[in-house]
DNA sequence: TTGAAACATGAACCAGTATTCAACTTAGAA
DNA sequence: TTCTAAGTTGAATACTGGTTCATGTTTCAA
C-alpha cells in the first residue's frame, strides 16, 4: 500500500528528521497520488489531501513549500517508478523485437494498476511542462537505445532514429490509454501482440538480405 | 486573421443578434484560443481574454455561459477543424500507403501552424473529458476506416483492428508534439517518411503471396 | 427620427482555497 | 525524568479571479 518514494529536490529543511515524520510524509504522498489522479491538479486541494491522509491541514506545510512543488515532486517520483518498472520487465532476452513487445506488456499491465500515474503524468503538459518533457525525451532515449541493440544485434534493421523511438512510444502511449485506462475488453498480450506485429515487418531485419 | 468558428451548443439565448455582436464574439473566441492555447486553462483568465480581444470584460458574459462552457466550445471548434483539414489534404490516392503518408504530413504542417490546437484538445483531457476523449475516438475510426479501405484495395494486409488505428495514431501524435511542436529540426516530410516506413513493411500486403 | 432591443462597460461582489501561524503535543537523547 | 527539537493542529488570513449588475451607448427597423 505505502508506497515509496525518492526524494528530489525539495528544500532541504523540509525533510522529516523522525520515523514519525518521515511515516506523515509518505502517507500525504500517497494521498496526493489519490486525489491528483482523481480530479486532476486544480480540482485537488490540499484539504483533500490532508484529509485522506488523515493528518491536520498545517501538516501538509512542515513538508511541502506548496501544492506545485508537490504536484513536481509527485511527477518525478512516477516518471522515475515506471521507469524502473519498465527496466525490469525485460531483463532477460534474446530476440530485440520480442523483448520490445515484452515491455509493451508491462507497460499495459503497469498503467492498469496505476492509472493515476498517467493521469498525474499527462497533466504534467500543463502543471510543470519541464518534467513532462524530461520524462518523455527519456524514455524515448531507452526506446531508441534498445532499438540500436537490436540493430548491432541483427534483429532490427539498420538506419533506426530518434523519430523511430518517438513512434513506438506514442503507440504505447496510446494503447496504453485507450486498452489500459479507458477499458481493458482486449489483454494486455493482445495489444501488445498488435503493436508488435505493425513493428515485425517495419523494423525487423529482412529475413534473407542485408 | 479572424477564424471561423462553428456554433455548437451554447445556451441559446447568448446568440449575437447583429454584424456588431457577431464581430465581437468571434473576437473573443480567437482571443481565448490565443490565451488558453498560451497558459493554459487554469493559468488564462476571463481578464486576459477580454484584453486581448480589446472588450470589455462583462462583454464576455454576453457571449459565453462561464469558462468552462468557452474551453468547450473551443475543443469541440478546433477538433472540427484538425478533421476538415485532415480530409481535405487526402482526397486523391492510389495507393493506401501513400495515404497514410501525406496524412501525416498534412498533419504535421497543420500543428506546426496551430500549435495552441493541440495544447488546447491536449488540455481538454482535464477540463471537458468527454469532448477529449470524442476527439480521439473519431480520429482512431476514421484511421480505421481508411486501414479497411486500403485492405479492400489490396494495398494492407486483413486482419487490421481499431487497435491498430489507435497505434497509428498515437505515432502521429507524438511526432506531431516532438517534430512539430516542440521543434521543427526535421522537416514534415522527413517525418512522415520515417513513420510510413514502420508501415510499409508492417502493413502493407506482402509484395509476393497472399 | 425615434424608441426599444442589443450590446458594451468595469467596478463591486463573492466563493473557494492556498498558505500562515501561534499554541499545543510527542519523541527520544541525555 | 527532563528538556528541546520535531511534529501536529485548525482557525484565521490573504488573495486570486470568476461572475454579476446597474448604467451608458449603439444599432436598426418602423
Amino acid at each position: 500500500m505505502a508506497t515509496e518514494y525518492t526524494e528530489h529536490t525539495e528544500s532541504k529543511d523540509k525533510q522529516p528528521r523522525t520515523a514519525r515524520g518521515l511515516k506523515t510524509k509518505r502517507k500525504l504522498l500517497d494521498a496526493a497520488a489519490l486525489e491528483f489522479g482523481e480530479k486532476g491538479f486544480h480540482e485537488a486541494s490540499i484539504t483533500g489531501i490532508t484529509q485522506r491522509a488523515g493528518t491536520a491541514l498545517g501538516s501538509f506545510y512542515t513538508y511541502f513549500d506548496s501544492k506545485d512543488e508537490l504536484f513536481s515532486a509527485l511527477v518525478k517520483d512516477m516518471s522515475a517508478r515506471v521507469k524502473t518498472h519498465a527496466a525490469g520487465a525485460m531483463t532477460e532476452w534474446q530476440d530485440a523485437l520480442e523483448r520490445e513487445k515484452q515491455a509493451l506488456e508491462a507497460f499495459m499491465n503497469f498503467a492498469r494498476e496505476h492509472k493515476e500515474i498517467y493521469r498525474i503524468i499527462d497533466e504534467a503538459e500543463f502543471v510543470d511542462p519541464g518534467s513532462y518533457r524530461s520524462h518523455y525525451e527519456e524514455t524515448a532515449k531507452r526506446i531508441y537505445e534498445r532499438l540500436q541493440e537490436g540493430s548491432a544485434a541483427g534483429d532490427f534493421r539498420g538506419g533506426l532514429e530518434e523519430a523511430h523511438a518517438w513512434a513506438i512510444m506514442g503507440m504505447n502511449v496510446f494503447l496504453g490509454l485507450r486498452y489500459g485506462i479507458w477499458s481493458e475488453e482486449k489483454s494486455a498480450v493482445q495489444i501488445a501482440e498488435i503493436a508488435n506485429g505493425i513493428l515485425a515487418k517495419g523494423i525487423a531485419a529482412k529475413k534473407g538480405a542485408d
